[in-house]
DNA sequence: CGTTATATGGAGAACGTTCTACAAATTGTC
DNA sequence: GACAATTTGTAGAACGTTCTCCATATAACG
C-alpha cells in the first residue's frame, strides 16, 4: 500500500486549471497553451480542453495570472468622478475593451497626489497590463518613472516631450482659440476668461493650455493687453464668492470665456440671481459641452471635446503598446464649438 | 567549485519580501509576520524589518497576496457611471477606507447584466476581500450565489429578506411618501408619478419602491383611485418624446413626482420650452438631491439621501463582514425633504 | 541542574497560473 | 528502413506571498 496518496483534488472547490486538465484528461500545460492559444496543439486537444472549460464553467484566476504573466486588465485613473466629463472617457475605454478579453478598473484619486500615486502602485502591484491616466496631477518625471514599468496612456495631459508614455489630448489650445472666435464673431470686444486658481492644475494641465489659447486668440486680434484672466477657486463657497464679485465688478467685461461648463453653469447660475441677463449683459461661453450645457433651461454655448472619443483612442494606443510599441505617440483631437444660447440669442430661443 | 551557483539575487529589480529579508538578515517568514503582524515577533526583529522595508522601498504583490490570502482591496461596482449620485457613494467608501488599508477598485457595468456578471467574476477572481454593488440587476438568487464565495453588501437593492448579504438603503418608499405629503401640503390634489419603464427596474429596485410608496401615501389620502403612474422609457429620444407627451396632455395633473432628477430635470427644460410655467402650471419634485437640482437655474425640490452616507455605512457593513460577520443586516435610512422653487414660489425667488 | 513552559525565528508547502525545455510521436526524405 | 525534421504533448520551475508546523533559545520552576 502506497503511503503517497495525498491525491484529494476535491479539496476545495475551485475550478482551477488543474480539474480542467483531469476532466479533459491532458496535461496542465496543455490547457494553459489552449488557452493562450500558443503554438502545438491539435485540433483534437483543443476540442477537448474547450469542452472541459465549457463544461465546468472554468474562469482562470486573474489573480495567480497576474502572478506569473498578464492579468488581461488595464487600470483607468480619475482625478475627480465629480466631472461630467469623465463618464464619457469610461464609456469609450469600454466600448474598445468591451470585444476584446480586457477589462477596466477604475481608480479615483480625489485630485490628491498621495492618493493617486498610491492607487497607480496598487495597479502595478497587481500586475495590471496598462493604464490609462485622466488628467492626472503627477508631474512628468515620475510618470516616467512608472511608465517604465507598465504600459501608460495619459489623458488630459499636455506633455508631448513625453518619451516614455503617450497622451491623448484635445488640442485645448485651439479650443480655446475657437471661444474667443466665435465670441469676436459675435462682436464682443471686452472679453475675460475665468480660469482655474493658481494653486490647481500644473504646467501641462487643460486648464493652462486653455490660457495660452485665449492669450493668444486675444493678442491675434490686437486685444492683448485687456486679456485678463480671472482665478476661480476649485473649491465652494471661495468659488461662488469669486464669481459674484466677478458678476457685480463696475468693469465687468460683456463677454466671458469659462474654463469648463463646471464653472460656467454656476457663473449662469448666479447671474440669473442676481439679475445679470445671459447674453444681453454677459455672454458665455463654457468647455466640455457636458450635458448639463445642453438642457434648455442652461443653454450654455460650450467647445466639445468628445471624451468618449478620448477614451477610444487612448484604449487603442494603450493596447498597441501592450503589445509592444515602445516609441512615444502624442494624438491631439481638434475640439469644435457648440452654440447655444449664453453665446448669442438664436431664434428658436424661449424669448417669444 | 561549486556547481550551484545559481544565487543571482539582482535577476530582476524588483524589491519582494526576499529582498527585504536579506537586507535586513532574516527570514521571508519574518518579514511577512511583520507585515501581517503577526504573534511571535520581538521589537528588534520588528525594527530591523521594518528599517529594511522603509529604505528599500517595498510594496507587498497584490497578485501575490491574492493568490494567497487577502488583497486587501474592495470592489465597487456601479451600474451606470452617468448618475450623479453614484460619485457621492463613492466619495463615501473612499473616505472610509482611506484610513484603513484596504483600497477600493471600481468596476462600470453599463446596466447590462452580462457585464455584470463579468465583473462580478473578474473580482472574485482577483481574489478581492470584499464587494458592494450599487444598485445591481441580478437577481437575489444570483448574489446569494455569489455571496458565498466573496463578502457582499448591495446598495439601492431592496431584499431585506436575503440571508447571504446585507443590504443597504434609504427607504424609498418614505422617501416617496414624503414627496407626495409636500405635494399635499401645498395643497395639490391632481397627483402624478412619472416612473421608469416596466422593462427597467425589477422588484427589488429602487423605482418599484419608490412607486409602493407613492400609491401607499395616495390611498392615505383618499387619492387612491387617482394615483396614476407613467412609465417613460430610459433612452433617448424615447423618454424625451414620453414627456413632452405628458406636458400636452388636456388632463395634465398640476403636480408630478419624478422618480428620479435625471427624468425631473428633463422634464422641468421641456416644461420651459413648451411654455408650461413651474410651478404655476405644474409644481415638479424629484428625488436624489442631485447637485444639478441645486442649481438656482433649475431651483427643482428634491427627495435628499444621502449618497456619501449610504457609501460610508455600506461599507463599514462590508468591512464588518470580512472580518467576520456571518448574520445578514438589512440597513434602512430615512430621506429627507428639500424644498425649492419647482415646488412652490418661494419668498427669494427670482420673480421680483 | 534538570524539566517544562514560553517566546522567538525559520523551513517549506501551498495558491493557480505561464512558459521553457524537453520527450514522444509522427511525417518526410533519400 | 535509417535518419532528420516537424508536430504534439508534458514536466516542472518560476512568480511573491501566507501560514502551518517545527526548531531553537530563553525563562520559570522545583
Amino acid at each position: 500500500m502506497p503511503i503517497e496518496d495525498k491525491q484529494k483534488p476535491q479539496r476545495n472547490d475551485r475550478v482551477t486549471i488543474r480539474t480542467v486538465a483531469t476532466h479533459a484528461g491532458v496535461s496542465v500545460a496543455a490547457v494553459s497553451k489552449v488557452m493562450r492559444n500558443a503554438y502545438g496543439v491539435s485540433d483534437a486537444l483543443r476540442a477537448r480542453v474547450t469542452d472541459a472549460i465549457e463544461v465546468l464553467a472554468y474562469r482562470p484566476s486573474r489573480a495567480a495570472r497576474g502572478l506569473r504573466g498578464r492579468s488581461f486588465t488595464i487600470g483607468v485613473l480619475l482625478i475627480d468622478i465629480r466631472n461630467p466629463f469623465l463618464p464619457e472617457v469610461i464609456a469609450g475605454v469600454n466600448g474598445v475593451l468591451a470585444p476584446s478579453h480586457y477589462q477596466a478598473m477604475i481608480g479615483v484619486s480625489d485630485a490628491r497626489v498621495q492618493l493617486e500615486t498610491s492607487l497607480i502602485e496598487s495597479m502595478i502591484d497587481y500586475k495590471m497590463d496598462g493604464l490609462i491616466l485622466v488628467a492626472p496631477r503627477l508631474p512628468s518625471e515620475i510618470l516616467a518613472k512608472f511608465a517604465v514599468q507598465i504600459p501608460i496612456v495619459a489623458v488630459g495631459y499636455h506633455d508631448a516631450g513625453a518619451t516614455a508614455f503617450d497622451t491623448v489630448n484635445t488640442d485645448d489650445q485651439r479650443g480655446a482659440e475657437i471661444a474667443v472666435e466665435a465670441l469676436l464673431a459675435c462682436g464682443y470686444r471686452d472679453i475675460e476668461m475665468l480660469s482655474l486658481g493658481e494653486r490647481e492644475g500644473h504646467a501641462v494641465s487643460v486648464v493652462r493650455q486653455r490660457e495660452i489659447g485665449f492669450r493668444r486668440a486675444m493678442q491675434r486680434s490686437g486685444l492683448g493687453s485687456s486679456a485678463v484672466i480671472g482665478k476661480i477657486p476649485i473649491a465652494s463657497p471661495k468659488r461662488e464668492e469669486a464669481m459674484r464679485k466677478f458678476l457685480s465688478r463696475k468693469d465687468r467685461p460683456h463677454a466671458v470665456f469659462c474654463w469648463s461648463d463646471l464653472d460656467a453653469i454656476i457663473l449662469l447660475s448666479l447671474a440669473m440671481e442676481m439679475g445679470v441677463r445671459v447674453p444681453e449683459d454677459l455672454a458665455v461661453i463654457g468647455y466640455d459641452n457636458s450635458s448639463t450645457a445642453a438642457l434648455g433651461l442652461v443653454n450654455l454655448a460650450s467647445i466639445d471635446q468628445s471624451g468618449r472619443e478620448l477614451g477610444q483612442v487612448a484604449t487603442r494606443a494603450l493596447i498597441s503598446r501592450i503589445e509592444g510599441r515602445t516609441s512615444a505617440e502624442h494624438i491631439l483631437q481638434t475640439p469644435s464649438l457648440v452654440s447655444r444660447n449664453s453665446l448669442i440669442r438664436s431664434g428658436n430661443g424661449t424669448d417669444k
